[in-house]
DNA sequence: GCGGGGATTAACT
DNA sequence: GTTAATCCCCGCG
């Protein structure tokens, strides 16, 4: 069995990703993500709450582009940034919720060379996984797209999300969440920290 | 339509 | 620390 083929049995669900952005983001680190033979372990999340989150793309509202971020979790939302880098987020929540997690990190786990700075940053984790626009709305639950559990335990820390001074008092809640001292980690700043499980 | 800005990165000084 | 690359999206008219 290939390493991605024994991940694909431990497939997450649509109703593991249906609870709100925080709890997911958390839970994600240590988890794969995976894409056709390529996977990386997941080393940095950031949470977008809703369209009251003033950081967060929802805050417009559903539109063309954001529609998918108001549908039920487990979906793939993936968007252009500065022109330039694809972001890969997860929806999270119930239908209607405006929920998300941008992954912004991944270490190196199959199929990828053991370099971590492979997945170190939010475009990374798209070059790395040969992901772009093309894998917008992608159902999790289903295809060569997913994530899966595994028995790592990571040692978490959280703080503030990354680029969005913008958001006013939304902009220093500690919504991004990182495996402590991990290499493949984008940033180090620590504001906090706790233990998983 | 038009204009401003952004959930970034690498390659500078 | 600063900046260029590069382009779609959004809000407004």
């Amino acid at each position: 069995m290939t390493a991605t083929a024994s991940l694909r049995a431990n497939r997450l669900p649509a109703a593991w990703f249906a609870r709100d952005a925080l709890t997911v983001a958390r839970e994600l680190i240590g988890c794969a993500l995976v894409h056709r033979r390529r996977a990386g372990i997941i080393v940095e999340t950031e949470a977008y709450l809703g369209p009251d989150d003033l950081a967060s793309h929802a805050r417009f509202g559903p539109t063309a582009r954001t529609s998918v971020m108001f549908g039920p979790g487990g979906i793939s939302y993936v968007y252009l940034c500065y022109g330039v880098h694809q972001m890969f987020n997860i929806v999270t929540g119930e239908d209607g919720d405006g929920q998300a997690v941008l992954i912004r990190a991944i270490a190196p786990h199959a199929g990828l060379p053991a370099d971590p700075a492979i997945g170190r940053g939010p475009g990374k984790v798209t070059t790395a996984l040969l992901l772009d626009r093309a894998h917008d709305r992608r159902d999790l639950a289903r295809g060569a797209l997913f994530v899966a559990s595994t028995e790592l335990v990571p040692e978490l820390a959280s703080g503030p999300r990354i680029g969005v001074d913008y958001a006013g008092p939304w902009a220093a809640r500690p919504y991004r969440f990182w495996w402590r001292d991990h290499p493949a980690v984008s940033a180090t700043r620590s504001v906090s920290t706790r233990r998983k499980r």
